[in-house]
DNA sequence: ACCTGAACACCGTTCAAGT
DNA sequence: ACCTGAACACCGTTCAAGT
């Protein structure tokens, strides 16, 4: 056996993250496997480690291109010059909705997938760079005089705290009597951390 | 073969949780199988069925014991007394240690686990909502004249996004260059979100 | 050069059979 | 009654051997 070239190494490697893609959309991140993946795309499981270093290394370029789709999600759902809290919302809520539409995928962004101890890909942490990027330039209005610091580390702040609220939610975590909407939730935390956060400048001023 | 009769089944079952936590302090959640349980307690695979349905009531159990566990540990933090915003920033504070010392159990608490699509054991939620409770309670000082209702959703999304805040920083999602830690992200998180719920109910009388 | 097939060391879960 | 041992259907990863 051996030898088809039927497909390129590039090909292989698309096929296998689309294969990829598909098994986690139908069965949640535990549906993932590396035999699995293989036989979708006709191929051997031995191919694959020609092409990935490991199930890993997949994951975490199948990672890549949900932020690539999350990223462009938000832009769009963003109004046409929408800043400040009109534009903080927009971003949550599409979070909201592409957290709840692709659970799985989005699930994993924020998994271990580190099994080791070692830093993430400088390259994976850019593209989280432009996420919290959108946030930070939504905040850009409503803190407007707040030195660069803050503002980046507010955006950080509210983003990770729209992202817990989104996660417990989605994995029932909250312990509430029905009726609240992550939407609801999310609305109440915008709200009141940034009216406090402007109370505290304009206190300072 | 059979008929041992050494540990009674709750001994089996006790043993087996803790030698399940033990693997997970010891090499991650991905360190657990069911076999490696069963061969640290000295017993078959097999014996470990007879005493959990699978794999995943085992981690629910597991998980339960952590919430005890954390429970307490929040409760010891805090000072007698303390109230407002500086029992939250002790609860958060308390919350924070908790995941970086503990992390393999404290993730588990939140991962999927549910690989099933049902509703979570309701002991589980009850233990959930004694946690969620303290922070309810700390709340009720800064809040006093909210409904109950708006209390016990200021005290969930508060929570989440001190865990948002928690998990993305242990994940080293947060694309930050250094600097910040988990305690000052948290802080402006609980003082901003506190001042503006004060204010905005303030606006309302 | 490219891919396979088989091997290795693991899994979770079940259940007939032994004591 | 209690526990075992073997079986079944899976894993991730490696690598000699085939074309």
């Amino acid at each position: 056996m051996g030898r088809r070239s039927d497909h390129s190494r590039e090909e292989i490697h698309q096929l296998a993250l689309q294969a990829a893609e598909a098994l986690v959309a139908e069965g949640g991140y535990q549906a993932l496997s590396a035999r699995k993946v293989a036989r979708r795309i006709g191929y051997t499981v031995g191919t694959l480690y020609l092409v990935f270093d490991n199930l890993e290394d997949l994951v975490w370029q199948l990672n890549g291109r949900t932020l690539d789709v999350l990223h462009q999600r938000l832009i769009d759902r963003l109004s046409q010059g929408a800043s400040g809290e009109v534009a903080l919302k927009q971003l949550a809520f599409a979070y909201i909705e592409f957290a709840q539409t692709q659970t799985a995928r989005w699930g994993m962004l924020f998994e271990y997938a580190g099994g080791s101890e070692s830093d993430l890909p400088e390259w994976y942490q850019e593209k989280l760079g432009r996420v919290f990027g959108l946030v930070e330039q939504a905040l850009q209005g409503p803190l407007a005089g707040c030195d660069p610091n803050t503002l980046r580390r507010a955006s950080r702040v509210l983003w990770a705290s729209v992202h817990g609220i989104c996660l417990l939610r989605i994995r029932q975590r909250l312990d509430l009597a029905g009726g609240q909407t992550t939407e609801e939730m999310t609305q109440m935390l915008i709200e009141g951390f940034l009216a406090g956060m402007q109370q505290r400048r304009s206190a300072r001023t």
